[in-house]
DNA sequence: GCTTTCAAGTGTCATTAATACAATATTATT
DNA sequence: AATAATATTGTATTAATGACACTTGAAAGC
């Protein structure tokens, strides 16, 4: 007979973030079994023996999103003995920022998914277990993380213009900046480099360049936006 | 024949932090077993099925500390591998601040305890497991909220000088601040409420006294020190 | 090639916050 | 009454923030 061991489980969910559509979204899998059969989640699973939180981070998100190398931070560790129904379940949560252009979403049906999609975050569908949480979690801290150093720039492609970084500020903030207050603000910051290439395309005036200094990202201390 | 189940355990772990003999201290126990037999390290212990992780730290502080109500804040969750000999435990680190005096320190020899003690957090044993980047973390932490929201009066009595504010402030920051733009600072908080009473021991002219005012804690935005 | 269109780019002033800095006030003790 | 020790208070300078509107440059249309 079988000695029943009642134990914790802990995975790991990770809220990924990027703009799309001119809308800051969410990466989203659809359930494939028991319990929230067929609800909308975020991507998670159980963290394995031998490898750490980050890693098991890194790994769904690769899973889902064929990505690695990005930004990924340790958000909070849900563990409401009533979040899982029926087990206890407690989990590690991460958020992390890309750029959806380069990727292609991925998933195989032996993960108990049926579909993967973005989700804009401002209007997102009942989400299973308390996932609603700690998406609303995750973009309060992504808020505040945001005034500090400038992980905006994860969300951009490798050149962009300050236009277009300020509009990635705003769909985070969900506020309007005022144009030359935004670029005050980021040029002083010193951890833009300002290239000799500008727009191409789009029939007005283009536009310049920038690119992150990656060197000052960890350094870099002081506000950005209140 | 047993199946044998290897998984993950869970603990908490739980920073407590406070001000005595002018000195910022934290609060350590002597293990009685291996691993790390003898050596000091953070109290903390397994977490329950059936309780929150914000109540398994609540319950290990009232163990070793017999208080409750306290300042408690989840810090991080730790999960290398490595971090533990011989089997993998992940640790959900909590960090919280007490007032030292009306406390004292308890266990019971069942939990592999031969001591409790407070140790200065400037200069500490060598510590079991990854407790010192533990204590490290958190400090770092708590300096950081520091500047957001008054943590510091979880450390003092319930009516304190602007001095002894000043102090705790200083013993956390590791700094010395200037004592007019402190004032300045903490007044136009409207944390504080300005009482009536005055120190009444020491030879030296009277202090007022201040409390703090509970209702603005959790609504205070906006910076402290730099 | 001239005009129109549209986003890009730019500066000042006013207000507020942060910092540096030292003399006076109050009590107890002698 | 003088002394000792800590409490209390203000100003001037500098830096950061926030509000606000016109000029520039390339492409497209005529």
């Amino acid at each position: 007979m079988f000695q029943e061991i009642k134990t914790h489980e802990i995975t790991t969910d990770v809220v990924i973030f990027t703009i799309k559509d001119n809308k800051l979204q969410v990466l989203l899998v659809k359930r494939a079994n028991e319990p929230f059969k067929g609800r909308w989640a975020i991507p998670g699973g159980f963290i394995r023996l031998s490898e750490n939180l980050d890693n098991a981070a890194l790994r769904i998100l690769k899973e889902k999103t064929n990505v690695d190398n990005i930004y990924l931070e340790q958000l909070y560790t849900f563990g409401d003995p009533l979040r899982y129904p029926s087990s206890r379940v407690i989990t590690c949560a991460y958020f992390a920022l890309i750029r959806s252009d380069d990727i292609k979403l991925s998933f195989d049906t032996s993960q108990g998914i049926t579909e993967v999609q973005w989700h804009e975050v401002y209007n997102l569908p009942t989400l299973a277990f308390d996932h609603k949480e700690i998406i609303e979690y995750s973009i309060k801290r992504m808020r505040e993380r945001l005034e500090f150093c400038p992980i905006a720039f994860q969300l951009l492609p490798e050149k962009f213009t300050l236009t277009e970084l300020q509009k990635s500020y705003e769909l985070i903030l969900d506020m309007k900046l005022d144009k030359r207050n935004f670029r005050k603000k980021v040029l002083t910051g010193s951890v833009l480099k300002e290239l000799n290439e500008y727009t191409k395309l789009g029939s007005k005036r283009p536009a310049r360049l920038y690119s992150f200094d990656n060197i000052t990202l960890n350094s870099k201390r002081g506000h950005f936006f209140s």
